[in-house]
DNA sequence: TCTTTTATGAGAATTATTCTCTTTTAAGAA
DNA sequence: TTCTTAAAAGAGAATAATTCTCATAAAAGA
């Protein structure tokens, strides 16, 4: 699509067929894995080196093209969604789901500019939240 | 020291040198990784093998002895605050601070009492704060 | 002290990620 | 268009983090 080339050369990354094929893994995929990214890829398309697949991910990741998000297991995902929002967590499973709730930035926020905290200055907030999710 | 043996059998653990060292070494470190345990009991002790390390945190975890703490590294941090706590991360490096603050946690409690988040029963709320540790 | 269950150790295996080095290719210049 | 060149990708080895397997050791209650 036009749009992924025009994300590339946004950010002045070169347009490659591998970056292309990444960054629409992660607009097609909830929070992957980079292995999740290498399997989405190798189903339909050619092949693409798992070296490669991380190198173009840190590269986005720096240009702010996507974002790492952390879970309690030992691998890292990325988000696609870049507008600030947090996460619902599953308690049972690896299910984790965009949570956007500008209500309760704006609480934050506001909290935030009041109580300061000593020798720290925040830059984002995330909150993890964590439970089940029913049926 | 007797607290620590006490903790282990209160969660009807044998108590073992390896369990008590372990236990002891998450008390003395910041939010450490197994490896910054299996370098600190062995500075001293004896030696421990790295599988055993890996063993009792799964089930200290498990037994709540201690909590998981996630960071944007491949890497799995433990805490031994076991109070409702959040965190500061330094967006510079690898430094990590509890933050407790119940007037927060009131704040939010109240919030997700009022706002209901449909098809899923939120069981912690967990704020990672990043940001820049002044000098 | 004996018995049984559970834990530990050693080391291999697996998984996730990074690195090195060679070859390829995107993209601007000519 | 073709040429040039910096940047990117590929292959595969290396490293890091964690898990597994199975033989041995040792807690803890009988
Ligand atoms: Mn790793
Ligand atoms: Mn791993
Ligand atoms: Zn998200
Ligand atoms: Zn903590």
């Amino acid at each position: 699509m036009i749009s992924i080339k025009n994300k590339l050369s946004e950010k002045g990354l070169k347009i490659t067929p591998q970056r292309m094929s990444i960054l629409e893994a992660i607009y097609s995929i909830s929070h992957p894995t980079a292995d999740d990214i290498i399997k989405f890829i190798r189903q339909e398309h050619s092949n693409i080196a798992t070296g490669t697949v991380y190198k173009v991910l840190d590269t986005f990741v720096q240009k702010g093209l996507i974002k790492k998000i952390t879970t309690d297991k030992d691998v890292i995902r990325y988000d696609s969604l870049l507008t600030h929002h947090h996460h619902l967590h599953s308690s049972e499973d690896v299910l984790i789901k965009d949570y956007i709730d500008e209500e309760l930035d704006e609480i934050l926020n506001e909290y935030f500019q009041k109580k300061k905290i000593n020798g720290f200055k925040i830059e984002e907030i995330t909150l993890q939240i964590k439970g089940k999710f029913n049926e």
